[in-house]
RNA sequence: GCGCCAGUAGCUCAGCAGGAUAGAGCAACUGCCUUCUAAGCAGUAGGUCAGGGGUUCGAGUCCCUUCUGGCGCACCA
């Protein structure tokens, strides 16, 4: 909210304590414990724009009912009458507070002396937050679930900037480790394959089928030919990997630039085997009695915590898991970097991972609390009213980059934070693409565009005018207006609200909300009128609603233009 | 079998730490451009909030249970 809001409910709140007080120093009420209660804003406006519930959360402690509670509340209480209007007792006994024109006319030249700042805030008192995201396997090309995750990751990076966290956008390079061996033999089948044709020797099962292979081994056989067939297997898919890893790691960075997502870094796993932290997180567990051997492989007993089974931590091959460089990045950002909060967005489908690595953070004394997992559900594309069927490993992969081929970053940007991270999306290619109102990312650009509009048809008399008057905004009484106003000064909170569920999409759907109450001004009130006061109070409202869907579109690096 | 996520209007989804008559958008039907961008707005219609119990002044929201769908339960990541 504007500060004028949040001041508000803050000394709302205290003249309801004050008031609850009083009544029991008259001994109208018993002296007992006063619940929890809340000021908030009532799904219908025309019940108040704030109400609180203390009297029913109270009538209990109280042994009164919730309407005389109320009653006596609101006889003794001193509001601040600077920007309410009236307090009324409705229903089954909320307290509802009514808005008086000083407040608008506070909200508005709040966020016009901000501008960009507006809606920023210190909730997050500079706490040091990483969030890592997409941290795509370098092994193939990023795929639709990739741009859902770097679509909610970077955005809510954003939202936790802009309520004052220190954040920190991280790609986690899996570059080490047993994906790679078999990106290698992959990538080898291939390359002999090409020399000595397709059926001299068998693709393995497990390795990656998909094309991108197929074609990275070409582009390799195409500047060495031949001359590494001689050579000895570890060699030449040595000489393989270094080649290809690259290349695959430049097209993610590639992506994630035309996708608008800049890292402040791309953390390689390998760096934590040169550092040997894999190793030395596995002696650590290990000199803590957590792990035994069995079959050859090292194990972590991971049921000592309430798992369904132990993992591995060691290979009988001698590889470390996954699972166990896992838990020396994991240390590496809490210890060795100090992160207060790390954030991880995954895909859902490596939920059954959330607990395991939670409690090894215990077991290395990190507080599992720090370490938040968040988890978004499986993403589909649906063109023509059909399902595109995706899957890295026939080759026949809808990529992430064939999707900005067809979608710009700002729609993909959008409606990926259309819909939480919680439920399984389909994505319309078909309503991305389209141009208009339908396309969410459009209908708010519209409204941004047709307020730039507005001001550009000004004379310069008008201009002056505008800019130089002592412009009475109290004349915005209207209900289109006051709405508008209102919604504006929640800004702030709805960013604190997102910040605390982790949860961008809140915001894509206020700024849609502000777009819906601002063309609906549009349309009833004319802003380009002859009363010169109405005008340049409207203008005022204007350029206020351009700030604030202006600032949310940067935020989320979407564009705003001015003409459309 | 166990675990995680979901089930709200024909379709896609909101519904904040339980609150006042359940909301949008799309699709359908009806209106609004000699006035700042009709890429817009207004209106009509559409619902036993998957089913059943429970907690309470009050439950779409919390608890239990059943059903349906998705995902996971590798010495893959």
């Amino acid at each position: 909210m504007s500060k004028v809001m949040i001041n508000l409910i803050n000394d709302l709140k205290a003249s309801i304590m004050d008031s609850i007080n009083k009544a029991i120093e008259n001994g109208d009420l018993i002296n007992n414990k006063v619940e929890n209660f809340n000021i908030e804003i009532p799904a219908d406006r025309s019940h108040g724009d704030l109400a609180s519930n203390v009297a029913m959360t109270c009538a209990k402690s109280f042994r009164t009912s919730p309407r005389k509670i109320a009653d006596l509340i609101v006889n003794n209480i001193k509001y601040p009458k600077n920007f309410i209007e009236k307090i009324e007792v409705a229903g089954p006994g909320f307290i509802n507070f009514f808005l008086n024109q000083n407040f608008y006319t506070n909200v508005l030249n709040e966020i016009r002396d901000l501008k960009e700042n507006y809606g920023k805030c210190n909730f997050g008192k500079g706490k040091k937050v990483m969030l890592e995201f997409v941290s795509a396997n370098p092994t193939g090309p990023m795929h639709l679930g990739n741009a859902r995750g770097g679509a909610l990751g970077d955005c809510l990076a954003s939202i936790l900037q802009t309520a004052g966290y220190n954040v920190w956008r991280e790609f986690y390079v899996n570059d080490a480790g047993n994906q790679i061996e078999k990106f290698g033999l992959s990538l080898d089948v291939r390359y002999q394959q090409i020399w000595k044709g397709e059926e001299s020797i068998a693709f393995p099962e497990d390795g990656y089928q998909g094309d991108d292979i197929k074609d990275l081994a070409q582009k390799f056989s195409d500047i060495y030919g031949n001359s590494y067939l001689d050579k000895s297997q570890d060699e030449r898919r040595k000489a393989l990997v270094d080649f290809a890893l690259p290349m695959n790691i430049n097209k993610m960075k590639k992506d994630m630039d035309k996708y608008n997502i800049k890292y402040d870094m791309w953390f390689h796993e390998s760096s934590l085997y040169e550092s040997n932290e894999v190793f030395d997180v596995v002696n650590e567990i290990k000199s803590k009695g957590l792990t035994y051997e069995l079959d050859g492989a090292t194990w972590y007993k991971a049921t000592d915590f309430g798992a369904e089974k132990d993992e591995v931590l060691i290979r009988k091959n001698g590889n470390p898991t996954y699972f166990a460089s896992d838990i020396a990045y994991h240390k590496n950002k809490f210890l060795k970097r100090n992160f207060d909060l790390c954030i991880d967005l995954w895909g859902a489908d490596h939920h059954g991972h959330v607990a395991r690595m939670k409690n090894a953070m215990e077991v290395l004394g990190i507080d599992s609390n720090r370490l938040e997992i968040l988890l978004f559900q499986f993403v589909r594309l649906v063109k023509d009213g059909e399902i595109v069927k995706m899957s890295k490993r026939t080759g026949k992969a809808i990529q992430l980059s064939d999707l900005l081929d067809e979608v710009n970053s700002d729609a993909a940007r959008f409606i990926f934070n259309m819909k939480e991270a919680n439920s399984r999306m389909d994505f319309d290619l078909d309503l991305a693409v389209k141009q208009d109102s339908q396309n969410p990312v459009y209908y708010v650009q519209y409204a941004h565009a047709r307020i730039c509009s507005i001001f550009k048809s000004l004379s310069q008399s008008e201009k002056d005018s505008f800019d130089n008057s002592n412009i009475d905004l109290s004349i915005l009484s209207s209900k289109e207006e006051t709405d508008l106003i209102f919604y504006l000064s929640t800004y702030t909170n709805e960013i604190i609200q997102a910040a605390i569920d982790y949860d961008p999409t809140k915001i894509t759907r206020y700024v849609i909300s502000i777009a819906t109450l601002f063309h609906k001004f549009y349309n009833l009130h004319r802003v380009h009128c002859e009363d010169v006061n109405i005008m340049n109070a409207r203008l005022y409202l204007c350029d206020c609603v351009r700030i604030v869907i202006k600032n949310i579109l940067d935020m989320f690096k979407i564009s705003s233009p001015e003409t459309m």
